[in-house]
DNA sequence: TCGTGTTTAGGCAGAC
DNA sequence: GTCTGCCTAAACACGA
């Protein structure tokens, strides 16, 4: 980033906006029942906020930007539409910065939903373009612009649990992503493949008594803290892939996001290591919910379905509503979908999430104490390295515990454990997130020092 | 039989 | 040009 001086004032400068419009937001809000809790905290912390160093500020922006691949969902009054389609919950639901307790629903992001963002939304706003073209959920032409890696991260984000099956993160993907619905069903080799061969994931052997088939997946206490260091290189997916069988029916929309709000979502992203996935272009096309013109990737070198080899297409894709998955893994499932509130997540981002003081998060405390201030903390090996903890589940859990705070919103809990307990999954604030303030992790010391 | 998991191979594209 | 990450495809083994 090469920020200049003048960016990082005007970007305090709009912080301090984004708080006053917060204020405005919430005290408007006040009738909502569901606020009055949270009001508090959020008041008590109005200071610490307009106090926020724009890293703090601006997350917000993070909760925007890296984890809902459609931005916010739609307003209340949108929501029995989306509702009425099933919807799943999304990536954004379980983030912990996100408000946490609210599943969300990928859906078109709106004008009214917007409007109601506590204050302007670079890029989104800014422009006053608000095209709402994409959704992928229910657009089964454009392929989502997220590698399978971000994928599995969504769908076991989205599941509110450490470890997530497979046929879970299939059905995650085909319910939040209609091309996965309609695509040849060799995307899922791809996702075990990727589960297999990429560090990030750690296989959870399935115990003896519990039934069905494969392990559980999870994803390794590294990524995460790779993650928040952003030693992730960038690279940029291509935001959209037509499905060939679709292209004919859609209609690119113009969109263009001004410049500064480009500059302001990449400070904030340089600056948090968020940027995994960030492509201002790519943004046009996720978060705006529309798709850039004249960036369709044909990077696909996949001979046409009728020269694809026998067999490899003899199987359909399969549905979340799949009868291969068994009980407990419709249960399991069942977290993944669920419909939420617009005001409570937007209510949530003014209060628990803005503030820096207090826990508000609901996680056990044994959970709690299983992050930067726990002691069962393992840490990584050399990158690239699983380590030997892979192959020792138990440890496995420990150190994933130790760093669930970094990686994981969701609450540590059983596969037994029924589904509609991830409302109560906690809010990890970036006190938590960065450990400001934390004695373990001294001054221009970075987290993966402290834990090592 | 089917789902799952692993491994290998090749190609593409962005970053360096 | 090389490195790296990602995607795709395929083959194989294992277990429910």
């Amino acid at each position: 980033m090469s920020a200049s001086c003048e960016d990082s004032v005007g970007l305090e400068a709009e912080l301090l906006n984004a708080a006053a419009h917060a204020e405005e937001l919430d005290n408007n809000n006040n009738n909502n029942s569901n606020n009055n809790n949270n009001n508090n905290i959020f008041q008590s912390n109005q200071d610490s906020l307009c106090l926020d160093d724009s890293l703090t500020s601006l997350q917000w922006l993070q909760e925007f930007s890296i984890l809902g691949p459609h931005g916010p969902s739609p307003p209340p009054h949108q929501q029995s539409s989306l509702l009425g389609q099933e919807a799943p919950s999304s990536p954004l639901a379980a983030d912990p910065a996100c408000g946490g307790c609210m599943p969300l629903t990928p859906g078109k992001p709106t004008s009214a939903a917007y409007s109601r963002m506590p204050f302007p939304l670079p890029g989104i706003v800014a422009h006053g373009h608000c095209p709402d073209d994409v959704d992928y959920r229910t657009n089964p032409a454009v392929k989502p612009p997220y590698s399978y890696a971000t994928l599995i991260c969504m769908a076991m984000q989205a599941s509110q649990r450490s470890k997530i099956s497979l046929s879970c993160i299939y059905s995650w993907i085909t319910d939040n992503y209609c091309y996965f619905r309609h695509a040849d069903p060799t995307w899922q080799n791809s996702i075990r493949h990727n589960l297999s061969l990429n560090k990030c994931f750690i296989k959870v052997p399935r115990r003896k008594d519990e039934p069905g088939k494969g392990g559980f997946w999870r994803i390794d206490p590294q990524y995460a803290e790779r993650l928040l260091s952003g030693a992730y290189k960038k690279r940029r997916m291509p935001p959209v892939q037509i499905n060939p069988a679709l292209q004919g029916r859609l209609r690119p929309a113009p969109l263009s996001v001004d410049a500064r709000s480009q500059r302001l979502l990449q400070e904030f992203e340089e600056a948090t290591g968020a940027e995994q996935r960030w492509d201002p272009q790519l943004a046009e096309g996720t978060m705006l919910g529309s798709w850039p013109v004249s960036r369709v990737v044909g990077r696909k070198r996949k001979p046409p379905p009728g020269c694809r080899a026998p067999g490899s297409q003899a199987k359909g894709p399969r549905r979340s509503s799949s009868p291969l998955l068994c009980v407990e893994e419709q249960k399991e499932l069942g977290s993944l979908k669920g419909s939420f509130d617009w005001d409570a997540l937007l209510d949530s981002a003014l209060s628990g999430d803005l503030s820096l003081d207090g826990p508000l998060s609901p996680i056990p405390k044994e959970d709690q104490d299983l992050t930067v201030h726990g002691t069962q903390i393992f840490p990584a090996e050399a990158p690239g390295g699983r380590g030997a903890d892979r192959h020792n589940p138990d440890l496995e859990e420990e150190t994933f515990l130790a760093t669930a705070f970094l990686q994981c919103p969701w609450v540590e809990e059983e596969v037994e454990q029924g589904p509609g307990d991830y409302l109560c999954t906690s809010t990890v604030n970036l006190e938590q997130l960065f450990d400001l303030g934390d004695p373990l992790v001294g001054p221009g010391e970075t987290l993966s020092e402290a834990l090592l």
